[in-house]
DNA sequence: CTAGCCTTGAGG
DNA sequence: CCTCAAGGCTAG
């Protein structure tokens, strides 16, 4: 443990670095509005995974690929290291064994209820049959995976349960060339937002929020339009929210690095590596190095900060012990950098006592399959879902959601959320027959979401995924759905959509990418353009339209969009088999008639996008009748156009639906994007109001963040950063998207990396003081007592807004500035127990939706902890907690009347944190105990001072 | 596993 | 009785 000292150091304050999404634009919690149950694809960047190439260890096999944290491994990642971890993970993996089972030639998994996996076929060059290894058990099998991906690349695929398949490519034919030059990225799956179809419910009336009728709704990809989509998306949030959580499964770090060859992954691994390695020896535990000591370069700071920052952030850290001015931490990061090459710790070592059978693995789907469970009737109970796989994690939201007014007109969801306003216009017509009218902003579904709802614009890579190759259908977007390039009526020709088509069949490979970037393009236009167009696309029209995943010829309306037959079935066979399946290359493969077989990952992750839905998959299986599902989710608050998103702009003023605009309002809750700026004052409107409290909470949220200069100045000195990044992936956005690729190019490149990493730590936490400073139940509170809290809960505070701002990035934890960590990095630098409980947390966060109001009051209750230690005035804390507790109610009651147990369910989280942050501590060895702790002098200073 | 075709069955 | 979306079946 000790080893990780400093590399889990960095680690750990780097993930407290990053500002909180908001601040970046990143998205806001993903969870006001719905998200979806499920994120489809990551939108990690395909560099930015690493593989984890622990697989070939052993040791690293504690966790398993995934990401460690499926879905259903809920608090403890695995094996949880720590004390903590046991109960925890053990309650939420609980089942999720999985079994690994070779079968033949290699690789690929299969079973996805029973969490067992097969390996059916090595795909390529099968030379190195998987089986060699010896599948001891369950991690044993995980490493396997990772082996073969290593050697084979062959795609993965993980089942619902949490199994990683490898899918046979069928590139078998074809050159494997893509394949193998493509980083082997993972696309994650999951299956969560499943939704057990309940047509009771429907008829009944269920839906209470459908307490009014809802005009139908206008068309689109995905058919109707839903609340959420109507409502005014803005473009693109961050990336962030688009990628949404994958809950199921997770690969993590499974991008074969070693592919590439590039200097990205390797970097920031490596260096991480090297200065864990070099600073083993000589300090173990503490290295500052997660604090930044001021000797680097201290760009933010002002002199007197710079003076006391330092110590304070080693004490903070525990390592009081260290010289504030001369870190020898920083000292030996600066060394290892220059070392360079990091050795690859033992696998032993590099995992802590935490091997865990199922982070990997389990994350899908506890449990079967739905083919098995055919309890649950369509009828009746769906919902009572078993609460593990596709729901489980979900569970909430999947169900209760289902009306079937989605898709027929209802108005989903309304109840929830305050989107109704923004909901369709009068125009709207069903989504059957009547023509489409202009979707309101949502990107097509975006992976994270399962809702289509999300602005195109968000989805870091849009291109990413494939597309319908073809400009035309770029074209019907445009003028299907986007209205935008064509007058209301237009009816898009019908040939040249089918040519399109053809067309995309035909040189996919070649053109593919090209294609693809075209169809992203196109796709968000499509999306954008839906809020501003008017309908009047017929039905027909749209089926005769190129399905918008592969580009064949449209069925009908499935899932909760217009879609070919084959991609129907693929989905349903994908969801009701609960296949995870893995994309080693990248997540950026085309999906078009041609290569449509080649990569599952991809093409399940384009359905998504495209607005598939997983609630649409009836877990019972019942046929016949009117599906029942619905639209539920609503916009991450998120999604709302951030400011700067002229398009969105441009199309929510063209659309001329003055709700629209307003409706944006719920969003302000969740909006991080504006963080600080005027979010609230939306919200305040709104009938539900933001309790004072928690707005005035939300009022000094803005403390936590950096300004684009700060964040310049922070990050200047990496110069590396911005180079390679941003540029692989997709374009779209911010740091966000590009950021795991960055964090590897700037760790390889600059070795100083991790030492910005750490300067940026300390000024988290000087901010993180400040923060606490301005608190309005905080300042009442006498120093000493601020001081113990903050002792109390410093790590907490830091590790909780880090796994908040990685809600849109699941498999990754975003530490700081654009960066971001995979488990398989973390693991590299011996940090893997801890990441995978932050995963685990974030993977929580993600299904509950955590909001940006609801996190920061969460921030103030762990903050308030009134069993902390040497408190003098233990009672005044615990009622300044109290009124943040009540303020979170009252919040989440009013803002989720359909998740009742969501207050509940986010203190759950708490302890579950904490654990994550003992663990953390424990593996930099740093304990915060009684004395140990930060300096009471140098946060006596801090509170006193005014910086 | 894929994908075309068939069967269901609620809603109109 | 028709529509249509969801599941099932089954060559390939």
């Amino acid at each position: 443990m000790n080893e990780a000292a400093p590399a889990a150091d960095a680690a750990l304050f780097a993930a407290a670095l990053q500002p909180p999404p908001h601040a970046q634009g990143a998205p806001a919690a993903p969870a006001c509005k719905a998200p979806p149950p499920r994120p489809p694809a990551p939108p990690v960047p395909p560099g930015a995974l690493a593989l984890d190439q622990c697989s070939s260890r052993p040791a690293c096999g504690g966790s398993g690929l995934g990401p460690g944290p499926g879905p259903g491994s809920v608090p403890g990642p695995g094996p949880g290291p720590g004390p903590g971890a046991g109960p925890a993970h053990a309650r939420s993996l609980g089942d999720l064994s999985a079994k690994v089972t070779v079968v033949e030639r290699g690789a690929t998994v299969v079973s996805a209820a029973s969490g067992a996996v097969t390996v059916i076929n090595v795909q390529h060059g099968g030379s190195k049959p998987v089986t060699d290894t010896a599948l001891a058990d369950e991690e044993s099998a995980v490493m396997q995976h990772h082996h073969l991906q290593l050697t084979n690349k062959p795609d993965l695929a993980v089942t619902a349960n949490g199994v990683v398949n490898t899918m046979p490519c069928e590139d078998d034919d074809e050159e494997d060339e893509d394949l193998s030059g493509s980083d082997g990225e993972v696309s994650k799956i999951d299956f969560t937002g499943v939704n057990l179809r309940n047509k009771k419910k429907r008829v009944v009336g269920e839906d209470s929020q459908d307490g009014f009728e809802e005009p139908e709704r206008p068309m689109s990809w995905e058919g109707e339009l839903s609340d959420a989509e109507m409502s005014i998306i803005t473009s693109n949030i961050n990336k962030d929210h688009e990628e949404t959580s994958m809950e199921g499964v997770q690969i993590c770090g499974v991008n074969s690095i070693h592919e590439h060859g590039d200097d990205k992954p390797h970097t920031f691994e490596e260096a991480a590596v090297e200065m864990r390695s070099k600073q083993l020896p000589h300090q173990p535990l503490v290295t500052n190095a997660g604090i930044p000591t001021m000797g680097t370069g201290t760009s933010g700071a002002t002199a007197s900060v710079a003076s006391e920052l330092p110590l304070l952030v080693d004490k903070l850290l525990g390592y009081g012990n260290t010289t504030p001015s001369h870190s020898p931490v920083l000292q030996q990061r600066h060394s290892h950098a220059l070392n360079t090459k990091a050795q690859p710790l033992p696998p032993s070592q590099a995992v802590p006592p935490t091997p865990s059978p199922d982070s990997a693995i389990h994350s899908a789907y506890s449990y079967s399959s739905p083919a098995q469970s055919p309890v649950i009737s369509r009828h009746g109970s769906s919902h009572g879902l078993p609460s593990s796989g596709f729901s489980s994690p979900y569970t909430p939201s999947l169900s209760r959601n289902n009306s079937d007014a989605s898709q027929y007109g209802g108005s989903q969801h309304s109840s929830c959320y305050s989107y109704s306003s923004v909901s369709v216009s009068p125009t709207q017509f069903s989504p059957t027959h009547s023509p489409i009218q202009s979707r309101h902003i949502h990107g097509g579904p975006p992976a994270g979401f399962p809702s289509p709802v999300m602005p195109r614009g968000a989805a870091p890579d849009f291109a990413s995924s494939g597309s319908v190759s073809s400009p035309l259908h770029m074209m019907a977007g445009g003028v299907l759905y986007g209205g935008v390039a064509l007058p209301r009526g237009t009816v898009v020709p019908v040939d040249e959509q089918d040519g399109s088509s053809t067309d995309a069949n035909d040189d996919r490979d070649s053109n593919s990418i090209l294609d693809d970037k075209m169809s992203s393009l196109a796709a968000d236009l499509v999306q954008h353009s839906n809020l501003a167009a008017p309908p009047g696309i017929s039905r027909q029209q749209l089926i005769n339209s190129p399905c918008p995943i592969c580009g064949d010829k449209i069925s009908g309306f499935h899932y909760g969009i217009f879609s070919c037959e084959s991609c129907k079935g693929f989905f349903k066979r994908t969801v009701q088999n609960r296949k995870n399946y893995v994309c080693l290359r990248g997540s950026s493969c085309p999906v078009t008639i041609a290569t449509r077989k080649k990569c599952p990952a991809c093409r399940f992750e384009k359905c998504l996008k495209m607005g598939m839905k997983l609630e649409a998959i009836r877990e019972d299986r019942t046929r016949g009748g009117r599906s029942t599902y619905q639209c539920s989710y609503t916009l991450p608050a998120s999604l709302v156009a951030p400011a700067g998103d002229v398009s969105n702009h441009k199309l929510l003023a063209s659309s001329g639906d003055p709700q629209v605009k307003l409706e944006a309002p719920d969003v302000g809750a969740v909006a991080g994007s504006s963080a600080a700026s005027g979010i609230a004052s939306n919200s305040r409107h709104s009938d539900k109001a933001i309790p004072q409290l928690l707005q005035d909470i939300m009022d000094v949220e803005h403390l936590w963040y950096y300004n684009d200069q700060e964040i310049q100045k922070l990050a200047g000195h990496n110069g590396n950063n911005s180079s390679s990044s941003s540029s692989s992936s997709s374009s779209s956005s911010s740091s966000s998207s590009s950021s795991s690729t960055s964090t590897s190019s700037s760790a390889n490149n600059n070795p100083d990396f991790i030492s910005n990493l750490c300067n940026i730590a300390d000024h988290r936490l000087y901010r993180l003081v400040k923060w606490c400073k301005s608190l309005p139940l905080f300042k009442n509170i006498s120093i000493d007592d601020q001081i113990s809290l903050l002792i109390n809960a410093w790590c907490e505070l830091l590790l909780f807004s880090c796994c908040f701002r990685s809600m849109s990035s699941p498999g990754e934890i975003r530490v700081s500035l654009g960066k971001s960590i995979s488990l398989s990095q973390a693991r590299e630098m011996g940090l893997g127990a801890c990441i995978e409980r932050m995963l685990n947390f974030t993977e929580h966060l993600r299904r509950l939706r955590v909001d940006k109001y609801e996190y920061v009051a969460m921030k103030v209750i762990v903050l308030l902890t009134s069993d902390a230690n040497d408190l003098k005035e233990s009672e005044k804390v615990r009622a300044s907690q109290e009124k943040a507790l009540q303020a979170l109610q009252h919040y989440t009651l009013s803002h989720y009347p359909d998740i009742p147990s969501k207050f509940g369910e986010l203190l759950l989280r708490i302890p579950e944190l904490q654990r994550t942050c003992q663990v953390g501590k424990e593996m930099l060895s740093v304990k915060n105990k009684e004395g140990e702790g930060p300096s009471f002098n140098l946060l006596m200073e801090l509170l006193r001072g005014d910086h």
